[in-house]
DNA sequence: TAGCTCTAGTTGTCACATCAACTATCATGC
DNA sequence: GCATGATAGTTGATGTGACAACTAGAGCTA
């Protein structure tokens, strides 16, 4: 009943190999550099970016983390950890009680926008300037296919 | 002193975010299929290739550690959980004591072995598949580019 | 109003990554 | 011998992610 598994061919294999790699030490090395110049790492940019977005800096913890393709309960811990460092606050929803919003502080904004230029500046240095507009387009478009395929 | 940050074109910002996307999608993926289908965690797996691929199954930790690109520490971490789990044991150096030998254990080799060909598998249908054998080569080649410079 | 289900959200647990601190062995030079 | 430094390896703290279990309000219906 074991089927011969199929098998990559070497420039299959090779291909996918200097992809991880590749994915592995950019998504490092992008994340490190956030860290190191502006003490935010990527999930709380992340967040940052969309809040700062969100009229009046707002947004119920659901919408935010659908807007960030994350599941509830790792917003839930992540919100509590930058509510920790002061840079979101919780407040409890309009009537009754069955709602959070997250809601950015001064010091979120000033967090994010300081970060901002630098992270744009890192991501071209590492990636973008790296590659030719064809390239680039090609990559956006294989991206754009194998995440359909992951969402059907 | 402060520069206008060079921002990224429509075009540029939109390939770098559904890249991005991609690649939590499909790791995210990929690591979750590996689970279900043979409890392994991509970490483990990639140790298990490598020592199964040594002679008699073992490496030093370093040279382990070295093979699959990790920082020492991480793969004490890794280690001592695979132990835990019967993966691969641990073996006091030859002479003296200064080295460690990491061995992979038969319960290893038959988790790899299972989990091989399906993990193949997967790779093939959320990504290899879908893409032409132009756009693979040139996913290569940006791959190794981008590394090269990483490593700059 | 009691009972049900849905959705929102939190919490606990464990796996994992990184960093800094620590231990132990080896190699060298005196 | 013994100081000194380099290398190998472990450990603990902390931040982070995934998943399951849990709480609680909202809306429905008998």
């Amino acid at each position: 009943m074991t089927e011969t598994p199929r098998w990559l061919s070497p420039a299959q294999q090779n291909a996918w190999r200097c992809f991880v790699r590749m994915q592995e030490k950019l998504n490092g090395r992008v994340s490190r550099d956030l860290q190191a110049e502006s003490c935010l790492s990527a999930a709380d940019y992340r967040v940052l970016v969309h809040l700062a977005d969100a009229p009046d800096g707002r947004m119920r913890s659901s919408d935010l983390a659908r807007s960030v393709e994350w599941e509830q309960s790792r917003m839930s811990h992540q919100v509590a950890r930058m509510v920790k460092r002061g840079l979101v606050c919780r407040e409890g929803c309009f009537k009754g009680g069955r709602g959070t919003f997250v809601v950015i502080t001064p010091d979120g904004r000033r967090a994010i926008a300081e970060a901002a230029p630098r992270h744009v500046e890192t991501v071209r240095r590492l990636f973008i300037d790296l590659l030719t507009p064809d390239e680039l387009r090609t990559l956006a478009r294989v991206s754009r296919r194998v995440v359909e395929q992951l969402e059907k």
